[in-house]
DNA sequence: TGCTATGCGGAGCGATCTCTCCGCTTCGGA
DNA sequence: TCCGAAGCGGAGAGATCGCTCCGCATAGCA
C-alpha cells in the first residue's frame, strides 16, 4: 500500500512534469519522510534537500513551503488509511474496525515524524471525514456483531488513535511494538463484558469544534 | 498541591535569594507554565519574560539556559506525582493505582506544555525512579484486592500515561476532559474479568533502554 | 541614612531557519 | 540535431531564536 498518485502525476490534473522533476519531487518526498520520522519535523528543509541529493531551490519549486511538503506526506497516509478501512468492510464477523485500529496504529508507527499532523491538518478534512465515516459503520458491524459494547462511542476510536500517537512518540527508539499491547488493553476494555464505564464519551460537537479552531488560525 | 520548594528558597541549600528576585524567580516559573501550556514549549524566552513582567537577562540570571526552565517545571510536577503517589499508599482496598492514575491525567493535563518533557528528561531520573516505586507496590495492591488482572504489567501503567498524554495534546482546546474517558476505558481492559491479552507486555529492559538512551544525547 | 553586594532591563550578537532569485543546465518535441 | 521551455543549485536576504553584557537601580545591613 502506497501512494496512489504515481510519480510524475500531481493531483489536481496539473500538467505532468519533466521526468527528472518527477523523480526528484518523489525523492524529496521519501527523504522528507525518512528523516521526519528519526528525527522530527523539526529537521530543516536544507537537510531534507541534502538527503534527497537535490537543492533547496528544488524543493521550493515543487513544494511551495515546508509546511506543504509536510500536508503531502500527510494527505498520502489519509490515503492509506481510507483503503485500509474500505478493505476492511468486506470483513463480515465484526471485526474489521479492530482490524483498521491495529492498522492504523501500524500506519502511525512506520510514519512517526508526521503523526503529530495526522490529526491537526484541515487540508486533508475530506479523506478524514471519508475514514472517520467508515469507521462508523466497522463500529457498527463490530456492536452488531457483539464484539465491541454498545455504549461504546465513534469518538472512542478518535481517543484511541491519538492515545497511540501518545505511546509510538514516547517510545521512539525504545520499543516500536509497545502501542499494541496498548492497543489490546483498549479493546478489551471496549468489549461487551467489560466493565460498565462512567465517564462519558467526549461529546461529538467537540470534534466539529476542533475543526472550527482549526480553520480559525 | 503545588511545589515544595517556597518562594525565596532554591533546592540545593545555595545562599537565598534577595526579595525582589525571588518573586521575580517565580513569576517566571508561573509565567512559563501559562504560555508553554497555551502554546508549547516553542514559546519564545522573550515571550516568557515579558508576560512575567520582567526583562531576559533577569530570567539568564536565574536559568542557565531556557531548557533548565523547562527542567524545573518538570521537577516540580514530578514532585506533584511523588506526593501523590505517596498519599495513595494509605488507601487500604486497593484502588490507589487507579487513584493515582487519575491524578496523573489531571497533572499532566493542567500542565500539557511541560508533557513532553516530563517522561524524557534524565534531570529527574531519581524522582521518576521513586515514584516507579510506589507504582509497583500500588499495583501489587491492586492484584491483591483483584482490581487489577494479575498479568497486568508496572510497564502497563507508563504505556497509559504515554497515552493520555497524546490525547491531551491532540485535543487541546477542544475538550479538557477526554482523557478521562479514555482511561476509564483502558482501567475496564485491566480488570480481572476482561478478555485475554496476547499481546506481551512492553519489555522492562526497554525501559532501561531509555534511560541509556537518553543520556547517551 | 549611607554603602555595597546583588539584581535589573533590554540592546545587540551570533547562529539558524525558511524561502527567493538568478545564471546555468537539461529534457524532449520537431 | 537543434532549440526553447522547464528545471536545477546554492548563495544570500530576511526573520527569529537563544543568550550575553553592561550601565543603572535597589534591597537590606550597619
Amino acid at each position: 500500500m502506497r501512494s496512489y498518485v504515481s510519480v510524475g502525476e500531481v493531483a489536481g490534473g496539473d500538467k505532468p512534469l519533466r521526468r527528472d522533476a518527477a523523480e526528484n519531487r518523489q525523492r524529496l518526498l521519501d527523504a522528507a519522510a525518512t528523516v521526519f520520522s528519526e528525527r522530527g519535523l523539526d529537521v530543516s528543509v536544507d537537510e531534507i534537500a541534502r538527503v534527497a541529493g537535490v537543492g533547496t531551490g528544488t524543493l521550493y519549486r515543487r513544494f511551495p513551503a515546508k509546511d506543504a511538503l509536510i500536508s503531502e506526506l500527510v494527505r498520502q497516509l489519509m490515503i492509506d488509511l481510507v483503503a485500509l478501512a474500505t478493505e476492511a468492510l468486506e470483513v463480515t464477523d465484526g471485526s474489521g474496525l479492530e482490524q483498521v485500529m491495529y492498522g492504523t496504529g501500524e500506519i502511525q508507527a512506520s510514519q512517526r515524524g508526521c503523526i503529530s499532523r495526522m490529526w491537526n491538518d484541515d487540508e486533508t478534512e475530506v479523506l478524514k471525514n471519508e475514514y472517520r465515516r467508515i469507521l462508523s459503520e466497522l463500529l457498527i458491524s463490530a456492536k452488531d456483531h457483539g464484539r465491541i459494547r454498545d455504549d461504546a462511542a465513534l469518538s472512542d476510536v478518535d481517543l484511541t488513535f491519538w492515545a497511540l500517537r501518545g505511546v509510538i512518540e514516547t517510545t521512539r527508539g525504545v520499543s516500536d511494538t509497545a502501542w499494541r499491547r496498548h492497543l489490546a488493553l483498549v479493546i478489551a476494555g471496549m468489549r461487551p463484558g467489560a466493565e460498565q464505564i462512567v465517564e462519558p464519551p467526549m461529546d461529538e460537537r467537540h470534534v466539529e469544534l476542533a475543526k472550527v479552531r482549526l480553520h480559525a488560525r
